[in-house]
DNA sequence: CTGTTAGCGCGTTCAA
DNA sequence: TTGAACGCGCTAACAG
């Protein structure tokens, strides 16, 4: 088990020069500092021989960086999210060559707060933290002494540090202007609505989607026919919602606040024997799997997870760097909104 | 930014006492060692009062072990999974005192190689490696430097290192006897089959769930009354293997080889009226979110990541930390199936 | 019982 | 142009 590793040692004294020149010449500076030709090639040479890796452990305490992040997040229940922000935070991390721890509290903070710890006192160079939610919460105190950047975690007044929020007010737009510009004008809400108070959820999404969705209204002169107001945005929900509306009369069109509300306006709908579009016209937010998979395909607002991810590692990435730079410059700040795009399929119909 | 830390230079400077008395307090083997109480206190409050935290990068370099694992799988795109997987891992780690490096690879090996090599740079004390599709595949060399697990990857021969794979040909025969055990015998399956060698899939799980459900059928006198293998699990595949069935007359029961599959045979079904499970009844494999927002429930046999992953990482530590203790040791090894538990829903009916 | 010393592997002065 | 020496922060021998 663990054949010990070659060390520089090693390396200079199989090429027979001393440490600090075989340091110079893997490092690139060999040249710089005029290393004859003839022994940078041996020594690259031997290194390569002997399957030389730097030890990036002393390398980190030397240097005092690490090339390492730290992702942190609080991922509850509906998890598949978390996984994608990660995954794009890890992507953009490699790029730039640094590796990520990723640590999971489920919202607990004295987990949260041992996590930090634990992470600080492996020299992460800088930290991303994340919230499956993004509602206001506490930050955590100390990040102040390391780069931080903020993901999908709304705050009031300014964090002094860069925050990366998908742009839900605009998705909100974008979602009921879907429907009116087919035509559609008898509108119901199932999330949340139909007044801007009416949000039973924590979630910073289920306001600003609204108020999107509101002021197109608005501007096209229409309020909501109806609106209801959940707290778990789960299918269950969405069925019974649906129920209550289609008990009513059949609706022109329904705004479902995720994609997992929808499956039950779906199944609300077509156990009726009524159809989608052609009865009922359906749009939604997430672009979670299932609004491919859905019959007719749901179209929906996406939230894009990967994207976000990658924009808060690269954001983290060039606050260390920047930093490293200038020293004493300001730090980085101002918040970042990812576009949500919209993905079109069939659940829409026009309307004459 | 980054004010700096306070070393165990300055607590012991400060207490008044040399390092590595300070040292010897602070991990806890004072009293092992006899340090006179006072001086111990004395040691323990200005650490406390200091904020003193042990750089760990510096105990890396010193100890020559890290308490840091790495993850790192190939997660394509069906990554639900490979989130649940990880937490478990990072959990399990978490409650042992170690951090999880995670990487993605995405089937590339060329990446992987350079990840693994990134992680080893940095003295992990172990390795996690995952993949998403069970199928046999390469390993990657230097593997046996470094305690390694391998997790949900079924390779050919002994890789003289431990497993985690799912129970998959019990699942087989579990959801074959929730058919069965109704009374049910007019079986189809949708995914693989109805031979044993009818697999389009290079996933293990379609052999052994195969295997499983054969073994139960044939047990019974039963042969599946059609089969149909395919190469892509998702919704519009189910479907129109369930037309295929449909249009033949009404089926008593379906096998779907995964979730996915079931979702597109619900659609079918009901697209024509029928009711499961009055009319129809559907098994299924995997315990993805949609089967329980489908109506009814769907029956389904779980895939249980989060708990391979923790198992996983529990072995993995286990093996690091005998290592330890036993240097000379032989390494750990073994195949460690991990039971997928059936999920009753509704959507098998009893026969007479 | 406590303090001194020697590295872990590497990068970086500073002389030669 | 190259080499010797120091130190990042900590632990573990070994003296005292």
């Amino acid at each position: 088990m663990a054949r010990k590793r070659v060390t520089l040692a090693q390396v200079a004294s199989e090429a027979e020069v001393a440490v600090s020149t075989a340091s110079l010449v893997l490092s690139g500076r060999g040249t710089e500092v005029r290393i004859s030709e003839k022994v940078q090639e041996r020594v690259r040479a031997t290194a390569a021989r002997l399957g030389y890796r730097p030890n990036a452990v002393s390398v980190g305490l030397r240097k005092g960086s690490t090339s390492t992040l730290a992702f942190v997040s609080d991922s509850v229940a509906s998890s598949r999210l978390a996984g994608e922000m990660i995954k794009g935070a890890i992507e953009a991390a490699r790029d730039r060559g640094y590796m990520v721890f990723v640590g999971e509290t489920g919202g607990n903070l004295t987990l949260e707060r041992q996590l930090l710890d634990a992470m600080v006192d492996r020299q992460v160079d800088g930290i991303v933290l994340a919230s499956m939610l993004t509602h206001g919460r506490e930050l955590p105190t100390g990040l102040d002494s390391t780069p931080t950047v903020l993901l999908n975690i709304a705050v009031d007044g300014d964090p002094g540090m860069p925050v990366v929020l998908p742009d839900e007010l605009q998705a909100g737009r974008d979602a009921a202007s879907a429907l009116v510009d087919a035509g559609l004008t008898d509108i119901h809400l199932i999330g949340s609505g139909p007044r801007p108070e009416d949000v039973r959820t924590i979630s910073a999404a289920a306001h600003l989607r609204l108020q999107g969705i509101l002021e197109v209204l608005d501007a096209h002169g229409l309020t909501p026919s109806s609106g209801h107001a959940i707290n778990q945005w789960l299918p269950p929900e969405g069925f019974r919602a649906a129920n209550e509306i289609l008990d009513a009369g059949t609706p022109q069109a329904i705004v479902c606040f995720n994609d997992r509300l929808a499956m039950g306006v779906y199944q609300a709908v077509q156990a009726r024997g009524l159809r989608i579009p052609e009865d009922v016209s359906v749009v939604s937010f997430d672009d979670a799997s299932i609004a491919a998979w859905l019959r007719p395909g749901l179209t929906t607002v996406a939230l894009p997870h990967r994207i976000m991810g990658k924009r808060a590692a690269e954001l983290l990435i060039d606050s260390i760097e920047h930093d490293r730079a200038h020293p004493d410059g300001p730090a980085a700040t101002g918040v970042h909104l990812v576009p949500m795009p919209v993905r079109v399929r069939e659940s829409i119909r026009a309307h004459d």
